[in-house]
DNA sequence: GACAATTACGAACGTTCGTACTATTCTGTG
DNA sequence: CACAGAATAGTACGAACGTTCGTAATTGTC
């Protein structure tokens, strides 16, 4: 790795940091210059403008959360273990990953909902992406038969979504040092109103008797 | 009221539209300034500090939430009716609220989770003051028969949040016209799993059956 | 070790930021 | 209508913003 290649990795990995406290619009050329000691226009010369910093950190946090979260689920055997092993990596990732503030691309999320431009596009893209995956790993685990037939791939990766949104408010916003627990008791909820057991059709015939009461 | 309550009024009005878009931390005297057809000094004068304006907007919205959310829920009959209630008008706030960039008090709570200060303080505040309300209505659809006496009032409350947050996110950010369905969906089975129902004693009997194949 | 290329720096640009101070205009009351 | 006080505007400030440019230092290659 070149010098230059060697220093703009140092750039983003404390750009990471720094967006992840402040969000990607609190991110300067300034504080950032300041916080590896460079100068700011030798600091600038890596990415040309300040937007495009800003996708490459945004690109940067992107692959740490594949690399964290992503990559070591698909190591794990298909279905449902690897369905919990991408919804505990995931909550791990909100405070274990290294970004003092936590998942910079949840942030970003927020910050640019209504900010049109290059950035929002980008983590429209990212986000999507990230559902698509969730939706997949649900699938396979259907498709497998650890999750019943009829369960919607959608619906199921929507309320993974808030689990992991919510773990990461109270935890990081509201210092609740139970959210971990409380997302991990709501997925298995979750997992349990899909799943597949010998009670399924005594389950359903029950709904159908509820129903008509 | 006064002239300088109008102007103030019409000031917070503003801000918190503005905010909606760019975050608190968006919201500049200059470009609020600009919004509301005032200069820079005059506006300046109503609130002494930026800080003091972002407070203030924050307060307005938190204010909003309530007259929007809160109060039309406790206008509802006690128990589930009123958390359902509770829950739909915190789903339509989402988009109803009137600010064309969502609601300013969660991507005030993604903003500041991690910057210290005193907007982050009120914000925690608020945070805790909405999931207190929240706890309270379970706790009272359990009080009043609809929910098992055995429901978490906190985890139920946090798995709320969460379907909230998520169609947020997809709503706002991925324009997924179906969150709302999916969110509204997402709370029933939520209800469902801590409902009093005839089959609750059948339900309880199977999830034992299940845990002995 | 020389030489070209890469990389980093320092200074300065115009703009916007929040804020302070002074002056002017407006509003409500007697 | 006059007059006091509130409300708004105007001006100026130092600092920080992103960006440009010329130059110095460092790096990799022959």
């Amino acid at each position: 790795m070149s010098k230059g290649e060697e220093t703009r990795a140092a750039i983003l990995d404390a750009g990471a940091k720094l967006a992840s406290r402040l969000g990607l619009e609190g991110l300067t050329i300034g504080s950032l210059a300041e916080a590896t000691g460079m100068s700011k226009s030798g600091l600038f010369a890596h990415f040309g403008s300040r937007e495009e910093l800003q996708l490459a950190v945004l690109e940067y946090g992107a692959q740490r959360f594949g690399a964290m979260v992503v990559e070591p689920a698909l190591k794990v055997k298909r279905g449902l273990p690897r369905l919990r092993a991408m919804f505990s990596h995931w909550v791990d990732w909100t405070i274990a990953s290294g970004l003092p503030g936590g998942c910079i691309l949840i942030s970003a999320a927020y910050e640019y909902d209504d900010r049109p431009g290059p950035i929002r596009e980008a983590v429209v893209r990212q986000q999507k992406l990230g559902v698509s995956i969730l939706e997949k790993a649900v699938r396979i685990a259907v498709e497998e038969g650890d999750l019943r037939a009829d369960t919607d791939p959608a619906q199921f990766a929507f309320e993974m979504f808030g689990l992991v949104m919510v773990n990461h408010h109270h935890r990081r916003l509201l210092g609740d040092r139970e959210a971990y627990r409380r997302s991990l008791d709501g997925f298995e909820a979750l997992v349990a109103r899909h799943l597949v057991t010998a009670s399924t059709r005594n389950r359903a015939s029950a709904a159908a008797a509820a129903r008509q009461t």
